[in-house]
DNA sequence: ATGTCGTGGACGCCACGA
């Protein structure tokens, strides 16, 4: 199974270059963050086109996530049990079954600032997430991928300069014990090739940040025990960062031999 | 240079979020 996850940064203005990865890619599954998106304004007859199937989780305006299929889409639960919001709820998670494999996809809160009610929210949600992922693992879902963004670098070599980070949202201890906790229930952080430079999957659109190589590995692909033996491959697809109106992410996509 | 995007409201720009 190849399996793919791209914050692509609304998919209405990234319907093209969504397009075309596709055809190019030919992904079993794919993971969509921000799409921006109600689901009634999702281009699911596009993505039908190409044979994908699609689970929706839209807002509108802001957040949105999607999960596309083309070897089948069961089970789909959009949100989890008791998750947190902060004036209301958002569309932040979605899961599906596809072909064996229990799929979460997540947009994690930004946070904004150390500070703000926005971080407060953030390591909120992420413990919530984690009581959720506790109870779909004590289910029994042996195969079990949650990739997304995660809006979160777990160490300081998936920043270009922590020291431009000191003071910063994404590399707090708390953000990175958070994500610790996830990874304590068994699973494990696939580390994708870099094609070119560092293995980044996010990088800033001001300032010329992407040609610069000033990125972040922010968007993290986590697999199950049963799993991780698994992965035959995962790269970050910087050619998709490039271009023509291209998203702010990279799309990270990991290789399962789920054939047995 | 905080140098860019995307969305939507009421426009031919501004506010907001990332």
């Amino acid at each position: 199974m190849l399996l793919a996850t791209w914050n692509v940064n609304s998919v209405v203005a990234r319907l093209p270059r969504l397009l075309e990865w596709l055809a190019a890619t030919r992904p079993d599954v794919v993971c969509l963050q921000e799409t921006k998106v109600a689901n009634a304004a999702f281009p699911s007859d596009a993505v039908g086109e190409l044979g994908y199937a699609s689970a929706l989780h839209g807002d509108g305006r802001w957040n949105g996530v999607a999960i596309l299929s083309r070897v089948g889409l069961e089970a789909v639960a959009a949100g989890f049990e008791g998750e947190p919001g902060l004036d209301a709820v958002e569309a932040r998670s979605v899961a599906a079954t596809c072909a064996g494999v229990r799929v979460w996809t997540v947009y994690v809160p930004n946070g904004r600032t150390l500070d703000s009610p926005h971080y407060t929210y953030k390591l909120a949600w992420l413990a919530g997430l984690r009581g959720a992922l506790a109870a779909e693992i004590g289910a029994g879902h042996g195969r079990l991928v949650v990739c997304g963004d995660f809006n979160v670098a777990p160490t300081d070599d998936d920043v270009w300069d922590p020291a431009e980070f000191v003071g910063s949202t994404h590399v707090s201890a708390a953000e990175r014990e958070a994500v610790t906790a996830l990874l304590a229930l068994g699973l494990s952080d696939v580390h994708p090739r870099a094609l070119k430079g560092r293995p980044f999957t996010y990088w800033d659109y001001r300032a010329g940040n992407f040609h610069k190589g000033l990125g972040m590995r922010i968007d993290l692909v986590l697999v199950s025990e049963a799993l991780a033996p698994r992965v035959t491959d995962a790269f970050i697809d910087r050619e998709a960062r490039k271009g023509s109106a291209p998203s702010d992410h990279a799309p990270v996509v990991v290789d399962l031999a789920t054939e047995s």
